[in-house]
DNA sequence: CTGAAAGCGCTAACAT
DNA sequence: ATGTTAGCGCTTTCAG
């Protein structure tokens, strides 16, 4: 039987009953639509306060068709580049009075799935997607989404015509490059992370999602452009950011004609590089020179600092929250997809080669001479 | 009017219709409950799949009284070991079935009252907080909660009843400075960070959160223990990591007579001491001893590498995960608090003075003798 | 084993 | 300006 007064969870009929007043008239009360008389808006949000009344949104959203949630699905929670974006994400929802469903996929694909799926069945309002993969993604597609509103953040998949809010990665590799090669540097080695990949290699591995494929194909285009050969032996892919990540650093470094610089292609590479850099006694930014994709807190305490190619990851994910809650607001507006220009921040870690043209080049050892400085505009702190 | 067919939404009554057997029976086969024959089970299943339905939840949790879903409200989204708790509880969560809302307060009292009320009216089945203050938070009482259970990460609340899942800093910051006292260190300082306080000062604030509180007292207690008198100009406290943060170190290292080694209350705080040491040209773990809260990738890769004191917070985000959906599961059984150890892992931050006692001191000079290294067990890379 | 019917809490036509 | 009523999509007695 259903209990008035002191109800642990008062509905709107116990507020009615309470305020003397149909569930309709209180309903129009508290949710500020169509008209009531002053005096009973007051009494009637009295009893609400008074019997501690909170709404049941999930009754609302079942009339409403809406649910004031998005459904954030990121690839890989822990990159810190994702923690910004999520950031972002659940500012700029929160701001415009939504809320956000995370989940991870780990890279998984059928995590993927299954995270989409649980959102749907959730009735999100849309869907902001870093996507795991680059294939087998018709699930992505719009007729699987049942026309639910969708964005990819950070990586492209250019089958779908989904709208997706990416950085320009060829662009910033290219930077990096054309930066390193005015410093002199003609040598210049990659080294990238791609979670399709079990250990490590030489060779490019097929179906890499857009962003990374986008900086690799930065790099070969700048080296070409600049006239400079590329040494099938300063170019290596590794599964992930622990051991393979080391194995494959290491291994550029020790090719018979090891590059003077590197370009990692995020921050957990950069790191790769800076421990076995640190291992081998070798200074960054005078036995090996080194840019990274993506800044952090720490880039700039380290001695040198880092040179980064930034993202504007707060953008990207504040863009991509914009541009879902447009089409939440009319489904008919198509989309467009937004790229967003990188940032190269010239730090310290990038040697000046035309200052000193007979150096030596170092892969072990590590004299204990100062570190020469930088001559150099364009210089963050 | 209700259509049939190819419907965007197919309902269970779309399905019903096209297996040609009743919604309660479609119902029955699609949930796996109550008694349905096995040839119409699959025939409706069928239907299903034919129609591309997916069940609506939020209906569903409408009786139910169950959405399957936790809210998760963190004082500061992007502080690392944050970022960490949330990948870890979204990750628990997921693992037994339950999706999570996530919400940022920025520190900020009346944005976690909002969050908590948004969760609430969304029917989550309880809540995770990280609490902003420990004051004002009677709406974090039982009552207020309207007996949704919560637990309480990282940060405890004392005066209520609630339960938490914390590290135990008070033994972390004494480990920490038993650590220092052994290497030689007599004069070991403090820099905290708290919200609640504009720019800086070496006066205690009231209201630390319980986190910040611990550290502080385990400090002061230890250093008593030791027989160790703490000079006032040793320790301050500042309201952000930016400017106030290293205007405080600046001013320990510029008193009268300066500590030799640091204790930092969090990863921001370990990095605004690293800051005001390049900027001075002083050596960590020579001219200037660090130890931290919070570890991180980079803390390894500086050279020295970063002494720190580790929180499990992985593991406190899932107990405070499973205690929640113990609690849910039966809400009778009154759950209790745990507090987990922290762990120190020793690097190469801490100069070894019993090694060289009669050493000078420095706060800015920077000569170019190399480090000397550590004698010391229980390292880590 | 299956169907009819009621109802979770709310809102929105349609009356009055 | 307010009340009556129907119904969002689902589950679950209660009958058959």
């Amino acid at each position: 039987m259903k209990q008035s007064g002191n109800e642990a969870h008062p509905t709107i009929s116990d507020v009615a009953r309470h305020a003397g007043v149909s569930r309709a008239t209180t309903s129009r009360a508290l949710s500020n639509y169509g008209v009531v008389n002053s005096e009973t808006r007051t009494k009637v949000l009295r009893s609400a306060e008074e019997l501690g009344y909170v709404p049941n949104v999930l009754a609302r959203s079942m009339r409403a068709g809406s649910t004031q949630t998005l459904g954030l699905i990121i690839a890989e929670v822990g990159l810190s580049v994702f923690d910004l974006a999520m950031r972002s994400v659940i500012e700029s929802a929160s701001l415009q009075g939504y809320q956000v469903l995370v989940t991870n996929t780990n890279e998984d694909l059928i995590a993927e799935r299954a995270s989409i799926r649980v959102m749907l069945e959730k009735q999100v309002d849309g869907l902001i997607v870093v996507p795991s993969a680059v294939v087998d993604l018709e699930f992505l597609s719009r007729s699987d989404l049942k026309g639910k509103p969708v964005v990819l953040l950070d990586r492209s998949l250019v089958t779908l015509g989904i709208p997706s809010v990416t950085a320009d990665n060829n662009r910033g590799a290219r930077d990096a490059i054309e930066h390193m090669h005015s410093l002199g540097h003609t040598k210049i080695g990659l080294i990238v992370v791609t979670a399709n990949l079990e250990g490590e290699t030489g060779e490019r591995p097929r179906g890499l999602i857009s962003t990374i494929h986008d900086r690799v194909e930065g790099y070969h285009a700048e080296m070409a452009e600049s006239g400079l050969p590329v040494n099938p032996d300063w170019v290596r892919y590794c599964g992930d950011a622990g051991e393979s990540a080391l194995t494959a650093v290491r291994a550029i470094l020790d090719s018979p004609e090891p590059p003077t610089a590197l370009l990692a292609s995020n921050g957990n590479m950069s790191l790769a590089v800076l421990r076995v850099a640190k291992e081998r006694g070798l200074v960054i930014g005078r036995d090996l020179s080194l840019v990274g994709f993506d800044d952090a807190p720490w880039a700039t305490v380290l001695t040198p600092s880092l040179t980064v190619v930034d993202l504007p990851i707060e953008e990207m994910a504040k863009a991509a929250v914009d541009n879902l809650i447009a089409q939440i607001a009319d489904p008919s507006a198509e989309q467009a997809s937004v790229t967003l220009p990188t940032r190269l921040l010239v730090r310290h870690s990038v040697d000046d080669l035309t200052a000193h043209p007979g150096a030596v080049i170092r892969t072990h050892a590590a004299p204990a001479t100062p570190l020469r400085t930088q001559k150099r505009a364009l210089t963050s702190p």
